[in-house]
DNA sequence: TCCCGACTAGAACGAACGCTCTATCTAGTG
DNA sequence: CACTAGATAGAGCGTTCGTTCTAGTCGGGA
């Protein structure tokens, strides 16, 4: 067997999460999809359903860090660095037929009401997300406190184009609210480092 | 009878909605919440408790259309105008302990998958709100262009920022995105019109 | 007075939910 | 070979889901 039954528990996980919700996701569908079976998911998560959230989450949260520092990597500039971010996340949700949005959106909003390891789980990916940008725009010379404020902007705006993108089944909402970005970020006028 | 059972309903749905989505809310806490009863809920809506979510759905809609509308009335110059909104919004989250956030968001996600009326009534709520700030930046001499791709980013970072301040239990993300965006919009160096 | 449509009320149904339980299989160790 | 912990397998528990159904209440026109 290539993967463990346990990895394959979290990424089908994952997947039903960002597709249809925590609440809209039972066990024995979980069951089915990852090809293992009741016994086995509650062997390997003894915390029954949340703790399988808890872990997809974690999953999914360290999938788009990964894009996401792909994307800031690839580019000096940090405009164009988020320009590049918007269209790659374009043309994947395009690609699986507008339904993987964001990892922990559509579970964060679900599990608000209470305090939730899964809750903690999703704050954790969302902060995790801003901080590589925030570490990005920081070492492009912006000054703390704008840098602060545009990672909460670029993360925030992303993360709703993409709802947006995926209502309305079409990747401008993503592409726009990347040209504005970059827009936004040229405006404090900081040359981008050379290579 | 001051509100009638009808709408008792549809207001008591569109709260569920927007606190725990489509699939997390029961037809049946949507009758105790609204005093109403399960034969009174099916003799409203004779089709189901997603009838009765496209009607809350829409509810919410005009709602937050209202708020929206009246922000953007508020201010002649349209930066001012989103800053004004994003502060009420903070101001309405806090107020409600972080839990009554964007009424559609929660259930659009949960029906990206499936064509369904309720999906289109999302998708209709949020190209309402963005048509919304289209307009006021064309009454502002924006380019037609511009104004699209500014409506589809202010709508989106606001929707957006809203989750990340909801998780967050704070108000400074819809703050610090109010602030980026006015920034944007001021970036056009479009003088605001005089009253 | 009767009646009828609008509305209220909640018992009951089959299906699906998360979870527990026992039983079986498998790999590694003595 | 026997033994055991790890992993697999799924029947069945009690509960809740959305929906259907029958029965009852009530005000106003014939």
């Amino acid at each position: 067997m290539q993967t463990s039954t346990r990895e394959r528990i979290v990424v089908a996980t994952a997947r039903l999460l960002q597709r249809q919700g925590y609440v809209g996701t039972g066990i024995k569908q979980i069951a089915k999809e990852s090809q293992a079976t009741l016994g086995s998911i509650y062997h390997f998560f003894p915390g029954g359903k949340e703790a399988v959230a808890v872990a997809a989450i974690r999953h999914g949260d360290q999938e788009f860090a990964a894009l996401l520092k792909e994307s800031l990597d690839s580019e000096p500039d940090p405009a164009e660095a988020v320009l590049s971010c918007t269209r790659e996340l374009a043309a994947g949700l395009k690609e699986s037929g507008w339904v993987d949005g964001c990892p922990v959106t559509a579970a964060a909003l679900e599990t608000l009401g209470v305090e939730s390891d899964l809750q903690q789980a999703c704050a954790d990916a969302l902060n995790g997300w801003e901080r590589l940008v925030r570490d990005k725009l920081l070492g492009c010379g912006f000054a703390a406190d704008d840098a602060r404020e545009l990672a909460t902007t670029v993360i925030s705006a992303i993360e709703g184009a993409e709802v947006t993108a995926q209502v309305n089944r079409s990747e401008e909402p993503l592409l726009a609210v990347g040209r504005q970005l970059a827009r936004l970020i040229r405006s404090y006028g900081i040359d981008p480092p050379r290579r």
